[in-house]
DNA sequence: TCTTAATCGAGACGGTACGTCTAGTCTTCTG
DNA sequence: CAGAAGACTAGACGTACCGTCTCGATTAAGA
């Protein structure tokens, strides 16, 4: 595998660069991720093709930064709600959480990228750290808050909890091993909260 | 999509299909999934590409059927310890799982799957059912055990801490969030055993 | 250079190479043979560019073949004018050669194909073959006839007599050193005549 | 076809100009005409693209150009032997003229012009103008020579007796069509000798 | 035992997309 | 302010595979 070299960028044309994301978003979303080929995107933006070959080294991190770009224009609102009742807040969050995977806008892309990430180290790092980061750290300053309120042990490992509350979610929904219910949602915020509750 | 009807197999011919299965995970294991091609299998197996297309929908359930086939001739030993002390035995389940993970002739193939599993819902199902139950349940199993021997609590769903225990671990395998050491399997062990105890 | 391997030909479909043969005259006439591109034959035919790629090995040889092809079919006719009067059959066949030279019809694809061929000595060869060779045969034909005549001197070399009258032809028009005029094709045949006549 | 407009040369960078000139003399030698491209000789030659495009309308000028420079350098000398004997002196000259024709430094970048000028009058013209007509020029006055001094007929139509000399031998190098062998020489000039030869 | 019909290896076929290359134009920065 | 540097749109290149489709040549079943 070559090492993808991108070029100086003080020439680069942001033109190009919003055409080709835009186009790539528009493409996912119509005809899904996997008929999703640099051909069309570059047709779609009117791009030459190798406009896209030199700033980006594979679909993924062109889809990538296309969900990126999406995100950072709506930046500043994410936050999770906080009523004082940990539990209220997690359920909470949790079961829109599992609604977000179950809208096929939402979905289709994230799937994607994830097929990508499987086999893509690269990408996989580019992609915990512009989007699953950013996530998780919104979840861990909601389980800090907690933790000084009292609601969770002194010692808690926040991190891990955050894990705990998002793999399982996340392995049923990837592999669709099981049905995202809310009971499952309470069920799994109940035992992470007896885990790593006062008492504990 | 076409759905895939699998011809009178009375006529199929056994030679065959086993050169398909050995080919596709000597291919997998020498150039990785992404690069095994059907033509490659086929040439490789000396065998025509029309005889891999009748007998399978696609790539992903020549592969899965290729990991089924090679579990099933070492199947019966598959159990869990069972030493009587219930964390001590899941923290060195975790620890083997996770040294599983890390080995590239493990990792690639599973990693192959899990790519497809993503996109295609039908090669999900069989995969649930024919190569994640059956470890899934002998997880239950020891977990089972345990909730005998009063370990855990006697209302522990252990379907539920299941997943509490491998989630985790899977996601941060999977999409490479963090490191897989003995620390992280060994606190995510207490944290479930913290959940699901006799006090809970 | 990849030598060009022809696979076996025994199931080549006839269909597809009429198809193409046709597809590249049309194209040639329409667009001329600098613009005709592989791709658009094949889209033209309706026929896989690999199909092209399998079966010839430069987009020279599919034009050769094309003209080769047209002639085969309008075979058996080729003949010179044969009236006794070795001179004025000469001059009229000069300027009728020089008038196809002329006709764009004809004048642009076989200026496509010595195109070609000044830089591929193997695509030279066959044309030498195919086209160049036939038409040089009915030449020597009507002066063997010439010489047994008497209207010949008896060690006339032929071969050299026909790259006398041709050659210088051949040269003006191909690098349009000057024009194609009737003084200039009777001047030759007139001193051509003059080197190989019974005098001589 | 955009006319192609050289702007005012008066601000034109001679040093540019001679680097382009020797850089595509030098690709030609190195990798063949066919495959020079515009980009290669404006890399080797440290000057940008634009610099090739504003001043020369095709890449076969840019060629004529680099070879009208090279033979202007070397002017003065060319004249052909005259020892009084035209045969002798003639088959010198064929003889060397094959020589030539069948060194690559010297084959190379003609043929490459060839293609060039057989699709591109305006070229060709060019060629004629300041590569064939003084070659031309050279023979013609050898063979005036002749005629005066009673070696060939008085009323002989020199012109044409050049283009007799060197079409023959020039179609059998530039389509291969024949080897370019002494004998052939020979015979060429002792036929274009009787032609116009004192008696005829 | 003899059809006879499905399966087999083989590979040509019409296609799609790949990633690279070059053309010719346009833009930016530097000497 | 001309020129080097090089990014840009456009589109052909030749390759790799896709999934379908013949081709005989087995081969196993039932007549």
């Amino acid at each position: 595998m070559k090492a993808h070299k991108a070029p100086n960028s003080a020439r680069r044309n942001e033109q190009s660069r919003q055409a080709i994301l835009t186009a790539t978003r528009e493409l996912i979303a119509e005809v899904g991720y996997a008929k999703v080929t640099i051909e069309a995107i570059a047709s779609r933006a009117g791009v030459g093709k190798q406009t896209i070959y030199r700033w980006w080294p594979s679909k993924g991190f062109v889809v990538l930064e296309s969900f990126v770009a999406l995100i950072e224009t709506e930046e500043g609102a994410v936050e999770l709600p906080d009523t004082g009742d940990i539990e209220a807040d997690l359920k909470l969050v949790m079961r829109e959480t599992m609604e977000e995977f179950a809208t096929p806008a939402f979905e289709a892309p994230i799937r994607a990228l994830n097929t990508e990430i499987i086999n893509d180290p690269a990408l996989a790092e580019a992609y915990n750290e512009k989007l699953a980061a950013p996530t998780d750290e919104v979840m861990r300053a909601r389980l800090r808050s907690a933790r000084h309120a009292g609601q969770l042990s002194p010692d808690a490992d926040l991190d891990l909890m955050a894990e705990m509350l998002y793999g399982p979610l996340y392995q049923r929904w990837l592999l669709r091993s099981g049905p995202l219910t809310p009971e499952f949602a309470d069920g799994l915020v109940e035992a992470v909260l007896r885990a790593f509750g006062p008492r504990a």
